[in-house]
DNA sequence: GTGAAAGCGCTAACAC
DNA sequence: GTGTTAGCGCTTTCAC
């Protein structure tokens, strides 16, 4: 299959000289003659030349392309991670593939071959949530593949990640709900192998305990799936609990968004009787406000940062044979506070 | 920049033959002996061989790829549509590259630009808001790259498209508000360029025509930017009217969120005072329940369809030299019914 | 059953 | 200032 694509041997056959002339005179080469520069990109204009970046590619064994693996494109964390991705990418003169690994460790696998395959420069990488091993990984790294881990990172890698502080902003939140007055503050948990999971749950506690409040085990229910129903089914457990909690700090908001629903249908009111905070890993879209307070998560910045590091590295290899030294991006959360999930009228402690 | 790549030529010296041999062996070509198969193979498994997709296309003038250009990724609609491409495209052999058009002619233009020169053996395209003229994709179009438009399509084209039916859907929008015995409905319409707000505000005038109710012109009012805020000012502007209406039909969500918000605002109550539908082209997340009844739009079989439209043209090309006669899929809407916003205790007319 | 050679489109020494 | 040549990694005639 050919299309009708004129090559740089079509402008030379033309125009009576090499295609290395034409080559030359396309990317401005001083060298080259002004009558001759004028010819050929008068005529490459008029055939619509367009150059083959695949050629290109081949023969310098470098594509432009960087490859992203994310989990799931419908949220919009990552749909803005990726905007973040192109938009530095772009002006740096490099297209972008994506893959989705759709929380698949077997996916995963086939992405981040098929990506190989394609030769590309660069991977940005966020983890399935079903990945604990990282051979996968690992053997793409040992072939020389640039890689940078963004939100979802292999620790142990020898590569650049890009992380939210994950911590403080678990900490911001609960403090807030500590300031509302709220004294049983419970924690819906997130998957246990991911780091982000640790860090919530660390920010929570760190709070507890400079606020001199116990850490109750009953109060921290584990929600490893992400789903809105598991955080109705967590939220269940607790409402049924002799001395509720009033207040729930849940590890991402669909689980948030489950909770609220479990508390209404148990007739309860939500600031006044239970307070709710998320935690915007998985929120939902610009156009939407969600009826709940939330740790915003910077995903836009998250692509952009992690963009940068990877090109760096690109183009720091292209050069030396020395690796850059890995560097870690943390980047800050923003606590968005909606006075709908604020318990009000009591005190700030 | 070259990564620790094995070749054939790798697999060939040290097995002390030749490359073509490897190449044959490697596809499992009858002319190679079983005993030069399977030492190959081992050598290539023990290496870690992956084959060098660039030079194969460049060899093939083949990429198996799909370029896609969608307004952008955020839309769950959209989304929802990749996921399906990639469902047909990886299942047929091709990898997908995805580009955002973000609702810009001009990156529209740079898109298709990058996805040619890229030599994607095909284009699946949904138009940005702004695209009035074609010749940035006739120009490619001649060049006999396969294209196929979905839901924003290029209607001129002789080319495949993949739309969803928004009269009916329209219609049977329009028609559900009727039955709830609304009489005074109004219509928030969309960007006036775009073939889908033609369709929805035909469905919306034929139900009211076979109700034997008027069309009032008053009760249309133009929304082209698709913002909740633009929503709200329209609905803000329909509930200032002497005679105001008692429903509304919103030409996508954002616009319906709005004014519902507008609605709210004012004291006055949904469905009981004014019912909202909306129209789920912007429809935000699997995750969330929004609270208005909708239109919705089947995404991933859209995007499934128009692959394999494309798909089925590639490989069409590929063998003769005539094009297949154009294609148009037509899916159907979907009406979800959520109590809150219909109007409740009016007799069904 | 296997090897040699050509070529996909492009660029970069190396000539002159 | 321009042409010639080689080669990126792969496949595929055409030899033998």
């Amino acid at each position: 299959m050919k299309y009708n694509q004129v090559t740089i041997k079509d402008i030379a056959r033309e125009l009576g000289i090499s295609p290395s002339t034409v080559s030359r005179a396309l990317k401005d080469h001083p060298d080259i003659s002004p009558q001759t520069k004028k010819a050929v990109n008068e005529l490459a204009e008029k055939l619509n030349y367009q150059p083959n970046i695949v050629a290109l590619s081949l023969r310098q064994s470098k594509t432009n392309t960087l490859g992203v693996i994310i989990p799931e494109l419908v949220h919009f964390f990552f749909s803005t991670v990726i905007s973040g991705i192109e938009d530095v990418a772009y002006s740096a003169g490099y297209n972008v593939i994506i893959t989705q690994s759709n929380e698949s460790l077997q996916r995963e696998k086939t992405d981040i071959k098929a990506l190989f395959n394609s030769r590309v420069d660069g991977m940005l990488i966020s983890v399935s949530r079903e990945t604990s091993s990282f051979e996968h990984i690992e053997s793409i790294l040992a072939k020389g593949v640039p890689m940078v881990f963004f939100d979802r990172v292999y620790e142990n890698a020898n590569s650049s990640t890009v992380i939210v502080d994950d911590l403080s902003g678990a900490k911001e939140a609960t403090q807030h709900l500590i300031d509302q007055g709220c004294t049983r503050i419970a924690h819906l948990e997130g998957p246990p192998n991911l780091g982000i999971t640790k860090q919530r749950l660390e920010g929570y506690v760190q709070a507890l305990n400079e606020n001199k409040m116990p850490v109750q085990k009953e109060l921290i229910v584990s929600c490893p799936l992400g789903t809105i129903e598991e955080g109705k089914i967590a939220a269940e457990q607790l409402l049924k609990m002799p001395n509720r909690p009033d207040a729930i700090f849940a590890t991402n908001d669909p689980a948030a968004m489950g909770a609220m629903q479990a508390i209404k249908e148990a007739g309860l009111k939500i600031p006044q009787d239970i307070a709710v905070v998320g935690f915007s890993n998985w929120f939902f879209s610009s156009l939407l406000e969600p009826p709940l307070t939330s740790v915003d998560q910077p995903g836009f910045e998250m692509g952009q940062e992690a963009a940068k590091l990877l090109i760096r590295q690109i183009e720091f290899k292209s050069k030396d044979n020395e690796d850059p030294a890995p560097e870690t991006k943390v980047l800050k959360t923003r606590l968005i506070v909606r006075d709908s999930s604020l318990k009000k009228g009591k005190p700030k402690k």
